[in-house]
DNA sequence: ACGCTTGTTGAGAACGGTTGTCAAAGATCG
DNA sequence: CGATCTTTGACAACCGTTCTCAACAAGCGT
């Protein structure tokens, strides 16, 4: 259960850290191969999985159902304000939101709570090409 | 593209009538197969589909990604609390996360917003049964 | 009631993202 | 260096969902 350290695993974290913006899987492996670095699809998927267990990467699911993953700037639990089309993100917390959903979940005698809440919309840039 | 009343789709609102809480098409599919409506899977993915985009059944993705729906009880947008293992769905509203959302995104230049906020948990019972 | 037209159905194939398989490769330690 | 034991990668398998297309049936006009 000892984490080794191996090439494609560097690769995966150096691939996240230089895009900022939430990226699905098969982006990353693409990027990765890109720049010449021969890493399978497989092991950019358990990659990932093995960050995300540690919580060092944020996971969360495109409108079509996809994992996106991103490498954030804060690790406390916080939301994103994503772009549909680009991937460009925002992190947000909202200090409100948290005390309503525990608060409503607990009248209900529901346990375990856990929350989504994530904002999707059309960044300035990329508005601005669509109309262009 | 005028909508025609068939016995399948008939059978897919009855079924979700029936089901008061959010469930998978397989699960459906199964339900009604078991009550002997005999209907295609691929009919109520798009008897499914075809009642989402008349705003006549609510879609939420489950934690692993499938679509789970359900009939709800008003038409307005508004939020769930859902149990993680049974399904039991309670509608919940938030206002306050509703000005919260829209007024984030537009500082910070986003448009077209949309948000995702559910609530997962836990429901008594299945707590109950959990630790029998 | 009877065709006709046209949307609908259903079995199975296809699809796309993700996970499992397993022999070969390589990281770590003594 | 050698032994051990995790990790890798090409490919198959999975699973939910969508597509295909010939057979079918709603709804409409007569």
């Amino acid at each position: 259960m000892a984490a080794r350290m191996t090439r494609q695993r560097t690769a995966v974290v150096e691939a996240l850290d230089e895009l900022a913006d939430f990226r699905s899987a098969q982006q990353l492996h693409e990027n990765l191969r890109a720049r010449g670095e021969s890493v399978g699809l497989a092991t950019v998927y358990r990659a990932l999985q093995a960050l995300a267990d540690a919580s060092e990467v944020d996971v969360l699911r495109a409108e079509d159902g996809e994992s996106l993953y991103r490498r954030c700037a804060r690790r406390e639990h916080h939301h994103h304000l994503v772009c549909r089309s680009c991937g460009r993100t925002v992190e947000i917390d909202g200090p409100t939101v948290e005390a309503w959903a525990s608060k409503v979940a607990a009248a209900q005698g529901f346990d375990d709570i856990e929350h989504t809440v994530e904002l999707w919309g059309t960044c300035a840039d990329c508005r601005a090409a669509a109309s262009k």
